[in-house]
DNA sequence: CGCAACCGCGCG
DNA sequence: AAAGCGCGCGGTTGCG
């Protein structure tokens, strides 16, 4: 039996597939035999260790997995080094093990393989304001073991009320978020103000508070193994992990961002199924046949233009051009601070609904028209590439195409293969539901049950209707003061005050220059040395009125960051043990359903798309039902991974459409 | 000419 | 009616 097998480059061609156990392996102990293998023989060598079900271990899954796919080979687990680094260098949880204090190194520069840009994690230490008490979680493995070996670790809260885990959260919150730790973690304005001042180099890691003191613990003893860096950095992993203050929440995040690496993969490499004669229809509908020019406006923007143009008598105006089109609107009398559509949709003048309609028709043809077709759709699929923990708050972030901003006007183009069809689940007013989980919010909890949250705010008497709800919701989760949404606030507050406590706080936090944490301890970056600076300048005795009025405008804007990272970033940790559970699910259905266990994961009930809060499963017609039940099951999973017998529902709303427009 | 910043808008 | 969070992308504009 071999738990994990570790892939590594072995040079000239050659990978190495180490297999490891970590209770046969002691320090002086040699590895056992490692299979050095060709490129070619990767596969057909990986599917055979596969069948003992190990956990892979490598650097980058989007560099090793894709090779296995194409191969028809799919793995049941993996640790993801790099993505487990980022987390465990930032979590306050696992600030003070050997592999935060560390200095930075290849796994903190590490970019994804095909990734031209996109957001890196910060790579300093996290601060430690947020202490964690112990709580029983599920096992790590629960999301990707199968259900027999479940019944192991039921959480130790007792059923009913609010359980013991919620409370603990909320204790937390509100002893460490409001009280002692959150000041005692603030920054020393002054002193890194002086550091800083003198150097002109670019900006570096700040000296980070929590680095500079010793650490609690002595690094493990390594074996010596120069060769295999990639070993080294995991058993830093695992010491992280066993060291933190809560072993079990990292734990679980760790193995749930590495399914999650697992499931981007394999989405990429089956595709989203795109029926590319559909979308045609749908271009020529909006915008007139396809121009034989490139390039050329197509024929019903031609005809709204040559109206706009005839309106404004301005026969040279151009709605492409923001600056352009700003002079001539003001030239025709409208005064406007911008194009926006929202602010052009107020004013009321002949020209403005041709030119709103020219900007919604000609904004698909720029994003989603038919170079957008040509470039990303080939063979009835659509293959983005997703970025796990691509977005500082867990989310993923894709690049190519767009694929989590495909319109809504395209999506008819999204079709079930002939004899298969699309289950589209959303879990429903997730982010809300999430804080009030975080918070241990009983009334919100039960403003939830059994029915949709807003409604359940509105049936209790808290706001008069949905839209004030759920703008109210917003604005609490998003830092919004202003307008309707600010004016629901004090009510929330009455009716929930756990919950907008905890944002509150969170806020708080953030505006102070601290770092806040989700459940499962992926803590926030700090601010960077400009936002640093600005308080600096503030705080000075000689301070203008204006420098002043800038710090508070920074140190709001940061705290709403903060506000708003500790729900999306748990609505993200949510959403990856969905699908991770998911993707477990529908592979016992594709073995449980088909004779064919080797049958390729086109021809199986599989993911097709994710989208923050909703997924799109692509599944033979007969096990539709089945799926269904399965990503609802799993909604249930998460909730109780994450919150532990929390009484917050996590309902999902289920689809079975031919297309993806026809679901919500 | 290429590159970066900005604008505006699509998604959650 | 249009503010507050997180993204990616295509177009225009401005700079070197």
């Amino acid at each position: 039996m071999t738990p994990f097998v570790l892939v590594t480059d072995a040079g000239a061609d050659r990978i190495r597939l180490q297999p490891y156990d970590p209770t046969s392996t002691g320090d002086g102990d040699a590895l056992p035999e490692p299979r050095v293998v060709t490129v070619a023989d990767f596969a057909p060598t990986a599917a055979d260790l596969e069948r003992e079900h190990p956990r892979w271990v490598w650097d980058d899954t989007a560099r090793w997995y894709p090779r296995l796919l194409a191969a028809g080979v799919r793995v049941e687990r993996c640790v993801d080094l790099r993505l487990c680094h980022l987390i465990l260098r930032a979590s306050s949880l696992t600030a003070h093990s050997a592999l935060a204090t560390a200095p930075a190194g290849r796994w903190d520069a590490m970019p994804h393989p095909s990734a031209v840009t996109h957001q890196g994690l910060p790579i300093d230490s996290a601060g430690r304001f947020q202490r964690s008490e112990h709580t029983a979680l599920f096992e790590v493995d629960e999301l990707v073991a199968p259900p027999a070996a479940r019944a192991l670790s039921a959480p130790a809260s007792p059923a009913g009320a609010l359980a013991a885990d919620a409370l603990a959260a909320d204790a937390l919150a509100a002893d460490a978020l409001a009280a002692g730790a959150l000041a005692a973690d603030a920054p020393d304005a002054g002193a890194s103000g002086t550091t800083r001042s003198g150097s002109s180099s670019p900006a570096g890691p700040r000296p980070d508070p929590s680095a500079a003191e010793t650490p609690l613990l002595e690094p493990p003893e390594l074996p010596e193994l120069p060769e295999l860096p990639e070993l080294t950095e995991w058993l830093l992993q695992r010491d992280a992990v066993a060291t933190a203050d809560d072993p079990s929440r990292i734990a679980l995040l760790l193995a749930a961002e590495s399914a999650g690496a697992l499931v981007a993969a394999e989405m990429q490499y089956v595709g989203i199924p795109w029926d590319a004669r559909r979308h045609d229809e749908i271009l020529n509908d909006l915008l007139g046949p396809r121009p034989a020019v490139p390039g050329a406006r197509p024929a019903q923007l031609e005809a709204l233009l040559a109206r706009i143009r005839t309106h404004l008598g301005d026969p040279t105006a151009n709605p492409d051009s923001p600056a352009e089109l700003l002079k001539s609107l003001r030239r025709a009398g409208i005064t406007a601070e911008s194009t926006r559509s929202w602010e052009l949709r107020n004013i009321d003048h002949p020209a403005i609904p041709d030119l709103l309609d020219y900007k919604k028709r000609s904004r698909i043809l720029t994003a989603n028209g038919w170079s957008w077709l040509d470039t990303w759709v080939r063979d009835g699929r659509f293959h983005p590439t997703y970025l796990p923990g691509g977005v500082v708050t867990g989310r993923w972030a894709s690049e190519g195409g767009g694929a989590l901003q495909l319109p809504k006007a395209v999506r008819g183009a999204v079709r079930a293969d002939p004899g298969k069809i699309l289950v589209v689940a959303d879990a429903a007013q997730l982010e809300p539901r999430i804080l009030a989980a975080l918070a241990g919010d009983r009334a919100m909890a039960a403003a939830g049950q059994g029915r949709d949250l807003y409604d359940g705010m509105v049936a209790s008497g808290a706001v008069d209707t949905r839209a004030h709800a759920k703008l109210g919701m917003l604005g609490a989760m998003y830092g919004g003061t202003t307008g309707e949404s600010g004016r629901m606030l004090p009510r929330l507050a009455r009716a929930y005050p756990a919950a907008i406590a905890y944002v509150e706080a969170a806020a708080r936090s953030g505006e102070a220059g601290a770092t806040v944490s989700t459940r499962l301890g992926r803590t926030s970056p700090r601010p960077g040395d400009a936002w640093l600076d600005v308080q600096d300048a503030a705080g000075s005795d000689e301070a203008t009125d204006a420098a002043r009025s800038r710090a508070r405008s920074a140190a709001r804007s940061w705290g709403r960051f903060t506000r708003n990272f500790v729900v999306q970033g748990t609505a993200a940790e949510w959403a990856l043990c969905w699908i991770g559970s998911i993707r477990r699910r529908l592979w016992q259905l594709g073995l449980d359903a088909h004779s064919d266990a080797d049958a390729p994961l086109a021809d199986r009930p599989h993911l097709a798309f994710f989208l923050h809060d909703e997924v799109m499963v692509h599944t033979p017609l007969d096990l539709a039902e089945q799926v269904g039940d399965e990503i609802r099951a799993a909604a249930v999973e998460a909730g109780r991974l994450i919150f532990g017998d929390a009484p917050v529902q996590f309902p999902v709303t289920v689809a079975t459409v031919a297309s993806y427009d026809q679901a919500k």
